[in-house]
DNA sequence: TTGTAAGCGTTATCAT
DNA sequence: ATGATAACGCTTACAA
């Protein structure tokens, strides 16, 4: 019994009505008479056809009901980032409308390694997102380096929507006033007599390693400029140095090193929470109390592993609203109508984690 | 210049080539002269033509290069749990080799609700399930109840694994030892002289509430039963209670009435980190020390949240390893070759949550 | 190495 | 309300 599937024409054929009539009763894109609609049905259940074939629906409509959720990093460290994983919420919901499913792909790779052995005229692999049968795309994770998605996305002319990024003038951003939020944090900390500040950011470029940068590093990631940029206009001159993630684990190494110098800082401003809670842990590994000995600041408002003893003073951001806002551009490009874009605002927490400048 | 998208028809006649040739040259499936090549690259650029449209070439070629992920919870939940990014962090790896997507699906809902206005005999949106173009299906949270997804795959004919559940003799299972590894902490806890043991279950049906149930409710989840299973077999006797949810707040709560009552146990077996954590919490809100007065046993072996004093005694699970093992079997059914069940092994992990039965 | 031909399974359009 | 027809854009035997 392993013949070949039926098809819409074999429905149609075993119910007596013509191909067109059977589509119409799937689709119920036009009226069918309700015996008409009965014994395509049960000609359809009598030869185990579950309805149109996905693909070959997709191609005669043209969409094919996927919207691509396309990761500047790794889809891996997408997952970790409990940030990610709220706007993810966001977008499925956003989306909702199309009833349409999400895919994740990972970015383009800027460069395949070419298969050994084969002659150097060797043809491409497709990626993931030259050849994903997406609607539209949400694009997460993307600096405002030109990453070759876009170039691939644009080139295909699928609508795509970004999420804190710059993809050009055409494409609608759902952004967050990072840099006058992280100014917030910044001015409380100087209004709470700091000076000697040290900046902690996420990486500055795709490929950097962890380490101090100065004022002739590009930062070339658009949320760690930003962020950097509020910091920096309370706090100009302050030392900065670079983590590679966001992670508790990359924030207490950064710590560690932040805070052995003989200079040592009496506030960290972290871009994130995690890095935060990893800046938190090296004090306690140096002895140091927060606040009493070093403030520290966080940035995304999202619940943190083991910082319980603590609540963080930190930026919160509205990640799934973020999410759901690029759900709906996706829906309004989909509907032919164009997407605004839109920028959120970060809200100020105040927590237990910063306080007054140490005496002396 | 919004004219009709180049076809690879459009390409070819600009290379002044067959059609079938310019497809050679982009699928790399059979030799093509570096001349040839040289062409028809060339006319695809002069005509903005990014390579084979997906959907039609999955329609011709019968893959669409996706492979679901279903999940038969909610997908917010399944974000905020752990132990799913964990493996889907496994899936994703696993099916690498096949440069597929994962399209994230949300379980098909039993009985959509019939649009209001319409006659009886409407049509029935197709779910997100019977319409995804998908070559494969992973199923993860599922029970071993049957779940309209999985006939409605099963129909199509679409090669499924699961992740934990029954889905039949000729599904792949992904198993884990739950019950001999839940039965581990169990006589664990007897060694260390505990008598009075309550068990704090996962939800027993999909639908249930919260709250105390005995022998004579039947439990539906697999992983619920096949746990409580492995810690009957230890304590038969001991009085059991179901959360509804696997969260830190819900441990809480069910921790709570837990300790409320006048018989209060010396140890508490919970199915999951996230309820032991809230267990420990609510223990600590009654003033009860851990593992002193109370000793809490976990499962999972996921980082919790806010739970830094403590190492949690749990099982620990190989949740990549299951993903992975999940996606290299789709990968094998793809191939036409069969997969095989796997079963993982749980280790035991000895932390700081459980200790001797308190003295009378 | 390249071209010819024949679909893949569906749905939109238009006529009846 | 139903049917005939013509695409949708591509790939793969097979032949040359």
């Amino acid at each position: 019994m392993s013949e070949r599937r039926a098809t819409i024409t074999d429905v149609a054929r075993e119910a007596g009505v013509s191909a067109s009539t059977a589509s119409v009763v799937f689709s119920g894109n036009a009226p069918a008479s309700a015996e008409t609609r009965r014994r395509v049905l049960a000609a359809a259940e009598a030869l185990g056809y579950t309805g149109p074939d996905p693909r070959a629906a997709s191609l005669r409509r043209g969409r094919s009901g996927i919207v691509g959720v396309v990761f500047g990093g790794s889809l891996r460290s997408a997952f970790h980032d409990p940030v990610t994983i709220a706007m993810m919420d966001g977008i499925a919901e956003g989306v909702s409308p199309l009833r349409a499913g999400l895919l994740l792909l990972p970015d383009e790779t800027s460069s395949a390694a070419p298969a050994a052995g084969t002659d150097s005229g060797a043809i491409e692999v497709p990626s993931a997102v030259t050849a994903a049968p997406i609607d539209a795309a949400v694009l997460v994770g993307f600096g405002q380096t030109r990453q070759p998605s876009l170039d691939v996305l644009r080139a295909r002319r699928v609508p795509v929507v970004i999420i804190e990024g710059d993809a050009g003038p055409e494409i609608p951003r759902i952004e967050l006033d990072n840099s006058a939020a992280q100014q917030r944090a910044a001015s409380y900390l100087r209004d709470l007599g700091h000076e000697r500040v040290t900046l902690l950011t996420l990486p500055i470029r795709p490929s950097r390693a962890r380490g101090w940068f100065g004022p002739r590093d590009a930062v070339e990631v658009d949320v760690t400029a930003a962020r950097l940029a509020g910091a920096q206009a309370v706090y100009p001159d302050a030392p900065t140095y670079a983590a590679v993630t966001s992670s508790i684990d990359e924030g207490l190494i950064a710590g560690r090193e932040i805070l052995a110098g003989p200079d040592r800082p009496t506030a960290v401003i972290a871009q994130t929470d995690l890095l935060a809670a990893g800046v938190i842990r090296a004090a306690e590994e140096c002895g140091l109390r927060v606040p009493e000995d070093l403030s520290v600041t966080g940035f995304d408002g999202v619940e943190v592993d083991g910082l319980d003893a603590y609540e963080l003073t930190t930026l919160v951001q509205p990640a799934v609203e973020k999410g759901r806002a690029a759900g709906a551009a996706v829906v309004s490009m989909l509907a032919g109508e164009d997407a605004a874009s839109v920028t959120f605002t970060c809200s100020f927490r105040i927590g237990t984690t910063a306080g007054p400048v140490p005496r002396g």
